[in-house]
DNA sequence: GTTTATGCAAATTCTTTGCAATACT
DNA sequence: AGTATTGCAAAGAATTTGCATAAAC
């Protein structure tokens, strides 16, 4: 289990507060995060536009990635230590539960293949699934 | 095949040019579409509160649904005359082409069944599948 | 010492709200 | 006539950009 301070180091990042703080929030909550979600969790203790560029920086060196919500707002979620290792892994699955609003990674589960019309390529699959979560049921 | 005043007498809503318009917009163009490309396309004919509500109109009355999107930009896409048969199909399978950035609705395609865990209860799915489609290919 | 990240201000873009005028039934 | 929809103005979010200061390497 790596920690902020080698995840940076191994994607060549500079080590700074902000960046620690902010790998050290997705991995405590294992949820995806969206920009306001953090800019509440650190309290003014960091800029709005420096957690906008790093969200930025980090999503360009693959360290976290989109989720799909159909709220509008653009969350994103820790990439997952397996994915880091072979490369990418682009099948994402998640679970938004319509009470708490809390969106997970479901990492164990796996997408079957989809048979696509001819002539297309997939390149990445996102499912969203919607319903109640454990916690709220 | 239902034209744009039948669907709207059908549901219900008042027969208004901007809905007429909208609502052809999205038998012609076949795929999904956001407020921008609505308001590109109408060019200055509505304004663009105008659209913002009828699209929020036809939200409510299940006329068009939310499409998921990484980009950013809310997509919506008509719903299938097998939909609105049958009250709603929550099962949604789209596929997003990275060149022309276009979003079709694969509808032919069927979501196989997904093996939640323990607790967590299903409402609805949607998957997106990015990659390059048939026309960019 | 050089490069990169941060904070602040301000500009853009996206979306919503209030209200009077207009169109629909 | 009565109710719902539209357009305009303006407010409110969300996100981006420029630039000088500060921090990282």
């Amino acid at each position: 289990m790596a920690t902020p301070l080698q995840i940076l180091q191994s994607h060549r990042l500079r080590i700074t507060d902000c960046r620690l703080v902010i790998i050290q929030e997705f991995l405590d909550k294992n949820v995806a995060l969206s920009h306001a979600d953090l800019e509440d969790t650190l309290n003014n203790k960091f800029d709005r536009v420096t957690i906008y560029r790093t969200l930025k920086t980090f999503l360009e060196k693959d360290l976290i990635h989109k989720v799909l919500d159909d709220s509008g707002a653009t969350k994103y979620a820790f990439c997952s230590h397996g994915e880091e290792a072979h490369g990418h892994n682009h099948e994402h699955v998640h679970f938004k539960c319509e009470k708490c609003e809390e969106t997970i990674c479901l990492e164990d589960i796996s997408l079957p293949a989809i048979p696509l019309p001819k002539g297309f390529e997939k390149k990445e699959m996102n499912l969203l699934v919607q319903g109640i979560c454990e916690k709220c049921h």
